[in-house]
DNA sequence: ATACTATAATAGCTTTACTATCACAAACGC
DNA sequence: GCGTTTGTGATAGTAAAGCTATTATAGTAT
């Protein structure tokens, strides 16, 4: 795929002005995301940014209100990408088990470098997606946010998961909590591997998207799997255990 | 269960003074938790709790280096409550499924007020827990506080959950992958059923605890399932598609 | 030639995060 | 009892972060 000039539309509130339309925008796309990356999220902030680019803090104050609604344009960048990239491969495509894969595929390796949207780097974009992505609606605001519609690409790519997934299953329960799920999990179970590795079977080795892709999948296909009604899954709960034993943890 | 007096084992680095052992700082545990859950994590900081508290900025640093660690302390109490809860719940439980059912319920009611360390309101620890938790590992100091062992509450807490899940099925390759994604999924779902209604299918209504439950409980039931080998998973992926084609999709 | 746009340069203000010093009272060691 | 440690409050101050305002200027559009 040579050189290709793609503009993915990004919520126009967002921002003050389009960064994707300067030079000194494109600029702050670009090393805000290899500074946020470097210092991460906390130390990162806009005059350092200005400095590293040659420019003023003020300048960049009048693309973005704060370095909280920069992320959240970055993160929007990255799920309208993913969708895009989602949407391309599954042209022509029908078997829905291989449509899921694909998908599966794309969430995972979106992170690999295979396009050259010039300024955006997605390699460290992915990572800070991977290390910081949880930040942008975790936070007071989000229903102010919510209503300003700025989670609607991920609402969007959410909903194109669940409705792979039902082609495979249309009696699956939930696909939109399972398609969410796919999505928070390909990105914990990297962070976890590097960062946390009892948290989980995956390992930090070159091949790491790789094993969280076949996990991703064999979780989807086992739960996506037509047949068994949840039948075992009502044992009964004992709500009566004996609350009162000591069984030697310490307290007290 | 009457008013029982609990002090969880807290890693001693996580502080400077102990908080559970003088007044002052129980009721900085007490009313950080009531001002992070008003404000935010972000907003929240050791002047307002210190004039909530009727005592001192200075004071409060003293028994906190930062409201970093301070949250970390909070989510550490969390995780070994629950690891206590599941302990002393699964005593004379003896058939794997309802173990694994149990640990479930467990994962999920923490929040349910249903003890008295004075101190501590757990249901609003809770709404923090499934609000902030996640910023307490996602940031660029985890590898040094990893190795500090700020984490090992988590780990054994996953751990526990893991061995559970291996009970069900000894075959089940990814035994610890589970048990972290049922403990992040518990929380992402109530608080997407809340403020992100469309990832996931649980509604926000009074039930929303036991919906999640059930949630929890059919992805455990269906994962840990043995037989069925992922042999369809291994649909061969069409790693040729054609992504010169414009399907629709705003580029310019 | 004029008006508009994007940016740089500079300054300043408020809040946050954190440290230092001193003083006092209760509890504790002997 | 006396001296010491421990916990707290009071006050002050510094450095960084977060944000706004003003002015000047070079380039572009009309």
């Amino acid at each position: 795929m040579a050189l290709l000039s793609v503009e993915l539309k990004i919520n126009e509130k967002l921002y003050k002005t389009n960064p994707q339309r300067t030079d000194l925008g494109r600029k702050i796309l670009q090393y805000s995301i290899l500074l946020i990356d470097e210092l991460g999220l906390e130390r990162f902030n806009f005059k350092r940014l200005a400095e590293r680019i040659g420019s003023t803090e003020a300048s960049i104050y009048r693309y973005f209100e704060n370095k909280h609604l920069l992320l959240l344009y970055l993160v929007n960048w990255y799920w309208e990408w993913m969708r895009f990239r989602i949407e391309i491969k599954l042209i022509d495509m029908e078997v829905p088990a291989e449509r899921l894969k694909a998908v599966i595929s794309c969430i995972v390796d979106t992170a690999k470098r295979n396009t050259t949207i010039a300024f955006i780097d997605e390699d460290v974009l992915h990572r800070i997606v991977v290390a910081e992505g949880t930040k942008a609606y975790h936070n007071k605001l989000v229903d102010a946010q919510n209503r300003e519609g700025f989670f609607v690409s991920y609402k969007a790519l959410c909903e194109k998961v669940a409705k792979v997934i039902q082609e495979n299953n249309p009696d699956f329960p939930y696909p939109r909590s399972l398609a969410s799920n796919l999505l928070e999990m390909a990105n914990n179970h990297i962070y976890f591997a590097e960062h946390l590795p009892r948290l989980t079977e995956v390992e930090a080795k070159e091949d790491t998207l790789e094993q969280v892709e076949e996990l991703l999948c064999y979780f989807a296909w086992r739960l996506v799997q037509p047949g068994q009604p949840p039948s075992g899954a009502s044992a009964k709960s004992n709500g009566n255990v004996n609350v009162h034993q000591n069984n030697g943890l310490q307290h007290s």
